[in-house]
DNA sequence: CTAACTTATGTTGCCAGCCACGTAAATCTG
DNA sequence: CAGATTTACGTGGCTGGCAACATAAGTTAG
């Protein structure tokens, strides 16, 4: 039952500390369901990215999914060694590596898309329609206000103004 | 922000996108500030509730902080090494052990206490207070929906329809 | 009092994620 | 054209986090 209660120095931080239960309670259930097909977690975005369109670079992936470079070299390799994936050089330019979904990354579409339907209607079973917007639109707000803080990066979101 | 756009996929599951997109986002910023204080993410976590109630045992940490309890263990030991908490065996029950703060933990209340507030200053820069509360609310409400969705602990109502 | 749970923790193994460092290839400069 | 810079990836190292297995110590059942 997780019985996280805030403590003393988190109530000057109800939002943070909200945002924090919320992800960890939200990525637990994922995390089980990924489970059942067999994928970890973070894995079915990337594929989602490629079910959008297959063959993107992996500089293109993790500009989508906005996670370290390492990170997708690694999972991809997993996903890779897993049967879900195959890299192959680009033919132009001898860095990049492009990724392809195999028959076995593609028969994932439907069970990850099913696993996401559950998840959202998991997730918005005590909302109505006004309360997901508005959530949706403070969350959005709230990822820039924190986005835009003074980090040392600021540098993929360049080419995409939003 | 990351240019992180959502496939697909993920159009069916808006919220949910919008949760993983704000907890990474989040979770960046909170990284970086606690990086600056030589903390890793979580510890923090613990050591507030620590500043709550010192000597609190490992079962009521986790149960605070809600997660697994390999987690907290591998953590405070870490932060054992580091100087931060020592432990103790209950003498009444051998099995349990006491975590207690050393100076130099209670050294970190104060710039644990000013990062927090830092933080939550920058995730509501753009808010006002009726969509901080309303946020909060809605969080819960998500958590609790999550939550309650058929986990090993409680909810033996397995899906109902789900 | 012995045997069968239950609880509190430790440990191992695996994956996500980030940082820091290293390398090959493409591009920009003088 | 040669050297500096940038880009695209890979790897190693460390932590967070969960699952699964192991163990010691209380608690309960017979």
């Amino acid at each position: 039952m997780t019985n996280t209660k805030p403590p003393h120095a988190a109530r000057a931080g109800r939002l943070s500390f909200a945002v924090f239960a919320l992800a960890r309670a939200h990525r637990a259930t994922a995390a089980a369901m990924l489970r059942a097909l067999g994928l970890h977690p973070g894995q079915e975005l990337l594929l989602m990215q490629l079910f959008e369109r297959d063959g993107q670079t992996q500089s293109e992936l993790l500009d989508s999914v906005g996670l370290d470079h390492s990170t997708v070299s690694k999972s991809l390799r997993r996903m890779q060694e897993a049967g879900l994936v195959t890299r192959r050089p680009n033919e132009d330019d001898r860095r990049v590596l492009n990724v392809w979904l195999t028959d076995g990354g593609r028969a994932m579409r439907e069970p990850i898309e099913a696993m996401w339907a559950t998840l959202e209607e998991v997730s918005t079973r005590d909302l109505d329609e006004e309360a997901i917007a508005s959530f949706i639109a403070t969350a959005r707000t709230i990822e820039r206000s924190v986005g835009h803080h003074g980090r040392k990066e600021a540098s993929r979101e360049t080419r995409g103004t939003t």
